[in-house]
DNA sequence: CCTATAATAAGAATGATTCTCATTATTGCA
DNA sequence: TGCAATAATGAGAATCATTCTTATTATAGG
């Protein structure tokens, strides 16, 4: 919902890259643009279908840096394709609905009073086991209506 | 909580394994039985350490086989080795909490209210999408007090 | 106790991901 | 602006968890 402007997300890249001592060049500015017009997460083959110039080792590398700088997720399911997206301060905070059957991923939103009663719940839970936590991630598992049929 | 004894879950495992056509032979059983010692979710590799008698590959079919009848879970996370554990109503309902740095994963449970009122949320959200829902899963991801330090 | 069928286990094959390294681009400084 | 020094790229090789193949062994039911 909250989704930042393509300008604003170059100058977070660029800041959050510089951070851990990386560059915004051209194939991660690729990339960005392409996981931003994306209306929901993608594999690495169809990033590579999307934009024919891009090398497959290059995509690999630079998503793990893009991971690294805090810019995009990797979701792993049950699939055997990893799938990337933006992260959420770039996005928004969502979860996942994941058709088993044909791997597609789909974004969704909890409502914001459920979503802080999660929060303050699994808060407590994480000092209860002593974790710091960094995020969580609610999934839900299913069959999407054209795997139905 | 529900913890359900060893005698009730091999008869529940013959009958889910012959509703597919399965023996409950003595290597699954094994499987169910290591399942059940342990008090969190096994790697293949943990498995393949307790028992030295079984095989690799007949761990991996066995897993599977398993996992069709509805008896075991496969665990996905961002570490590279999967992990398994007992199905939810042989156990029962709870999540993952997943110390990224070393991978070792623990389960914890939701109070009832939270857990209804989260159910309720994603029934309706499954409507919405139209999907049919399986499953849902909630993952707390952090670092755990040994990997702090 | 036979026979048909299923399960097992050893190792080969698969395939997503990671690594290597020679080439190309970029940055900072003179 | 020009020149190192350093980082990024890309092609292909290597890795490694997982799956597949196949010959052997166990099991169930008549």
């Amino acid at each position: 919902m909250t989704t930042t402007s393509e300008t604003e997300i170059n100058q977070l890249a660029a800041l959050q890259l510089s951070s851990i001592n990386q560059r915004y060049t051209k194939n991660r500015r690729q990339l960005v643009a392409i996981l931003l017009e994306a209306t929901k997460p993608v594999t690495i083959n169809q990033i590579l279908k999307s934009d024919s110039q891009l090398a497959q080792s290059s995509v690999y590398r630079n998503l793990a840096v893009l991971e690294q700088a805090g810019l995009v997720v990797r979701i792993i399911t049950n699939d055997d394709h990893a799938h990337y997206e933006l992260a959420e301060h770039i996005l928004d905070h969502h979860h996942h609905i994941i058709c088993s059957p044909c791997g597609e991923i789909l974004d969704f939103h909890l409502s914001e009073k459920i979503e802080k009663a999660l929060e303050r719940s699994l808060k407590e839970i994480a000092d209860e086991f002593g974790f710091s936590i960094d995020r969580h991630r609610l999934d839900l598992l299913g069959t999407c209506g054209e795997c139905t049929q």
